[in-house]
RNA sequence: GGGCGGUUAGCUCAGUUGGCUAGAGCGACUGGUUUACACCCAGUAGGUCACAGGUUCGAGUCCUGUACCGCCCA
């Protein structure tokens, strides 16, 4: 056992075991090795992305779940990778090219791609970099990424087959737009922000008619109205009678306008009259199918206006709306405008205000998927924790509308799909083809446009296995446990891989979604690059340790709610991991060289052991089984929570300190059954931290020499709960022990308080006296009075029986027996009867709260039986209690 | 407009099937050079559980409504 150092020095252990375990394989699962599979596939973040708190909470859950369940011994993996962040990644490097003078039509598309791989292979590792210092047990043999090959092929593959199944059709509908990436988006992909926009409220003129004639529209985007083809109204509206079927007349532009009756209009929306606008509206392109009207786009693919915008053309869409809306007011024709709160929908990657337009896309059919998507998650097959969160799925996939998965950029999968110019034939192939199957003209091209990276992103679970082909690892790891993610993701990504695995595999591609919270600032604001309040988890990790982050992190986070982060919360980590170093340390300078432990057998002489010593195996028991339960059930802070409860007070603040005596003293025996129960109890509780804290409960395994029995805790078999009755057999635990050595804290507690309220010192070495409750109780005590009064800092402990009756001084009610502070000409008689009087009026109050329960016969009739005894034992504890301090404070006032 | 979440100690939050005598961490205050640890130890103070009704023997917990904060969808 090398000798722990003063000071726990976390960068140093921290890089010295992730390498050590990469090297031993540790992290490695493979189908060979047989048994119980558990795999989680990484979400995987951007290639482009940099490491934040989001990543880390949900790198440090997904690696307590992993941790946990190798060390309950499942095959275990844990696949990482990234993926090719389509739009973001072209972004980044559009803006180096961008610097050196260049554009990316300038390289043309072949050395652009060449570009964006050189790219890669020199940033591309920077996330990966960064989540193995968060301590991540991944796979890292299976690293993957969105455009390998083998992921590639599988993108092809699903392409084909689901264009020849004829779920993927190309048409042309109103997309979501982003003028500044030059790309169709999802709709997912096209982020709604409230804002405080206007409605203006234009008139447009009869033809052939006054002015007064024509009618108002609302519009927020009054620049579309040079797209418009009619005007809309509600059938059931009487109020437009008068201009039913007549023509207006377009401002500025004098086109004719139609006028439209539809369902769909509002009537109570602006003035009950809308532009239709089909070009550039999704509701107008309905409206403009329902009554046959021809859309007009007015708009370049960079959001300025086009020749058909007339006077406007050449001009940006916003400096066209001031420009249009000041000629509008010229004429006349501006009614007014409106304050108007609405939501428009951003760029996801780039937060450019998107523009609503028709375009010919791709799009896959959802509906079909959907379907089986929907039963996996109603029959239970597949469940969300929290449980909340299926409404959100099922809402959304309940009303899913098709996916437009073409983009028009360069760096992603490009769509299998080839046209022949000379016969015009249209198909989808994984190969490219040298000639076209229909005429065999060789004269072909391909679909230029590339897939959104969600496309790869929902094979994740199986493509990552090299999904079409057939192979172990595909057996053995699909389908996967547990997906760790954030809601954010739920409708991108989770529905998705869900309807990809039921349709391509047959099968779910897991079995638990946990949703965790989002990570905000200590002001519930998102973290982002933009607002400059995020956190950087490296400088946490370099400040306080991985370890540190990662349990604060736990700790921290409930079930499924958003944390608030702020520095200084890190400190609880790292505290508690400084806490379990010097424990450590204490034990290790007890046990003086090698202290053989076998966690498996501690080998403890039953007849030799203590209250003390059975109360914290009891309690290392209940925490066992607490952490199992927690971990079940996904409760990480509650594992968290119970681990640091029992380490730290329950160890540290009791046991340790009562073996104190043990240790310095010179029972030979006592002390080896001490030390065993120290080193068993530690041993197991390293164990159940190690998923939380890898690097320090790693460094301390080894330290303290448990590697003799387990090279690793890695791989250190996971604690087991022993059930009640072989504890009492074994260990002699009972019930009864517990209850004493709990009653045993609160006496040392009382003890405590009394020193501290007369603002005595350990120094003055007070004697203190216990009238025992009972002779039970007096038995229990007899062989502790040593060790509670060390405890108190007292000078001595004496016990006495009942009939003895002490003088007048400090005194207190314990569940053992009303304890004396007989102290010399130290006691204020007055402040002491203020103090008990001021419990008994507590006690009073109690005992009337319980005697009005009690007195109520439908509280006796209707409540549960164990309910009505709880408050009966609690009344006639009160009543005593009152009784002693009455008599307390009677001595008090005769010696007064 | 629809849905979801939140409102508990000065701050950040737990509180699971109603049984609560409402907890923790941080902060505050008092004391402490106890032979593991001041990133520590001991002790103390601090709450109308957002508000209003209801159900119940019993409500922080269940139901209805209101207010405010936040998120998602349209």
């Amino acid at each position: 056992m090398a000798e722990l150092e003063k000071n726990y020095n976390p960068k140093e252990v921290e890089e010295k075991w992730y390498a050590r375990w990469v090297e031993q394989g540790l992290f490695h699962g493979a189908a060979e090795n047989g048994g119980n599979p558990y795999c989680i596939v990484i979400p995987p973040p951007n290639v482009t992305g940099i490491l934040h708190m989001g990543h880390a909470l949900n790198n440090t859950i997904q690696d307590v779940l992993v941790r946990w369940h190798r060390m309950r011994g499942l095959n275990t993996t844990w696949v990482p990778g990234t993926d090719h962040a389509g739009i973001a990644t072209q972004n980044v490097v559009e803006r180096k090219l961008h610097s050196e003078g260049k554009t990316r039509e300038d390289l043309g598309r072949d050395a652009f791609l060449e570009a964006v791989w050189a790219w890669r292979g020199e940033y591309g590792s920077t996330i990966i970099n960064q989540l193995k210092k968060l301590g991540n047990s991944c796979d890292w043999e299976r690293e993957r990424f969105t455009m390998d090959e083998t992921l590639s092929n599988a993108v092809a593959e699903v392409f084909v087959r689901l264009y020849d199944k004829g779920l993927i059709y190309r048409g042309n509908y109103i997309i979501n737009w982003c003028p500044r990436c030059q790309t169709a988006l999802s709709d997912e992909e096209s982020e709604h922000q409230a804002q405080q926009g206007k409605l203006y409220y234009i008139r447009y003129p009869l033809k052939g008619g006054k002015r007064k004639d024509g009618v108002v529209v609302a519009t927020t985007r009054p620049e579309t109205l040079l797209g418009d083809v009619a005007v809309a109204i509600n059938p059931r509206d009487t109020r437009f009678e008068a201009i039913k079927g007549k023509t207006l007349l377009l401002p500025v532009l004098n086109r004719e306008l139609v006028v439209i009756e539809d369902d769909f209009v509002d009537p109570e929306f602006g003035t009950g009259a809308v532009k239709v606008t089909p070009a550039h509206d999704p509701n107008d392109f309905e409206m403009g199918q329902r009554h046959n009207l021809e859309p007009i786009n007015v708009m370049n693919d960079d959001a300025t206006m086009n020749e058909q915008a007339g006077p406007y053309a050449g001009m940006d869409r916003l400096a066209c709306r001031e420009k249009l809306v000041a000629d509008l007011e010229a004429e006349g024709l501006l009614e007014k405008i409106e304050d108007h709160a609405n939501a428009v929908g951003h760029c996801y990657r780039c937060s450019t205000m998107v523009e609503p337009r028709l375009s010919p896309q791709w799009f896959v059919k959802m509906k079909p998927l959907a379907r089986p998507a929907i039963e996996a998650v109603k029959e239970g097959r597949i469940r969300f924790v929290p449980e909340r969160w299926t409404k959100v799925y099922l809402e959304w996939m309940e009303n899913i509308r098709d996916w437009c998965i073409s983009r028009q950029i360069w760096w992603g999968h490009r769509i299998p799909i080839f046209y022949c110019d000379a016969c015009e034939h249209e198909w989808a192939s994984k190969d490219t083809p040298a000639s076209c199957p229909k005429c065999g003209s060789a004269e072909l091209h391909q679909d230029p446009d590339v897939l959104d990276t969600w496309f790869s992103s929902w094979l994740w679970p199986f493509s990552v296995f090299g999904w079409p082909e057939k192979n172990p690892d595909l057996d053995m790891y699909y389908p996967g446990n547990t997906l760790v993610t954030a809601s954010e993701i739920i409708f991108f990504w989770v529905a998705r891989m869900i309807m990809s695995g039921l349709e391509f595999m047959g099968d779910i591609p897991f079995t638990d979604v946990y949703i965790h919270g989002t990570v905000r600032d200590d002001k519930g604001r998102k973290m982002s690059k933009s607002l400059g309040n995020s956190i950087d988890p490296l400088t946490i990790i370099e400040k306080y340790s991985a370890d540190a982050l990662r349990f604060s992190l736990v700790m921290l986070t409930a079930t499924g709610q958003d944390v608030y982060l702020s520095d200084e919360k890190f400190e609880v980590g790292r505290n508690f991991g400084t806490k379990i170093w010097n424990a450590a340390r204490y034990m290790q300078m007890q046990t003086k060289g090698d202290f053989p432990v076998d966690f498996n057998d501690p080998d403890l002489q039953c007849d030799q052991l203590s209250p003390d010593d059975r109360h914290i195996l009891a309690k290392l028991h209940q925490t066992i089984e607490a952490c199992n339960d927690n971990l079940r059930r996904f409760r990480f802070n509650d594992v968290a929570k119970a681990l640091y409860d029992f380490i730290w007070h329950q160890y540290c603040d009791w046991y340790v300190e009562y073996s104190k005596p043990t240790l310095y003293g010179d029972d030979p025996v006592r002390r080896e059954q001490v030390l065993k129960v120290m080193h068993y109890v530690f041993s197991t509780a390293l164990r159940l931290l190690h998923p939380l804290m890898p690097f320090l409960t790693e460094e301390l395994w080894v330290g303290m020499g448990y590697d003799s029995v387990s090279p690793s805790i890695m791989t250190a078999p996971w604690p087991t709960v022993k059930a009640d009755e072989e504890l009492e057999e074994l260990w002699g635990i009972s019930g009864e022990t517990v209850t004493y050595v709990d009653a045993k804290h609160d006496l040392i507690r009382v003890g405590r308080t009394l020193m501290a309220d007369y603002g005595l010192l350990p120094k003055q070495q007070v004697d203190f006296i216990l009238r025992s409750a009972g002779p039970e109780q007096s038995a229990f005590l007899a062989p502790d009075t040593a060790s509670i009064a060390a405890l108190i800092r007292a000078g001595s402990l004496t016990i006495v029986e009942d009939h003895e009756t002490p003088r007048a001084a400090p005194s207190a009610l314990t569940r053992l027996g009303t304890l004396y502070m007989p102290i010399e000409n130290l006691v204020d008689i007055q402040a002491e009867l203020t103090r008990l009087s001021g419990q008994l009026e507590k006690v009073v109050e109690d005992m009337q709260r319980v005697t009005r329960k009690l007195d109520n016969l439908d509280f006796i009739k209707k409540a549960p039986r164990d309910v009505v005894a709880t408050q009966e034992a609690r009344k006639k504890e009160l009543i005593e209690k009152s009784e002693k301090l009455k008599k307390l404070i009677a001595t008090l006032e005769e010696s007064a």
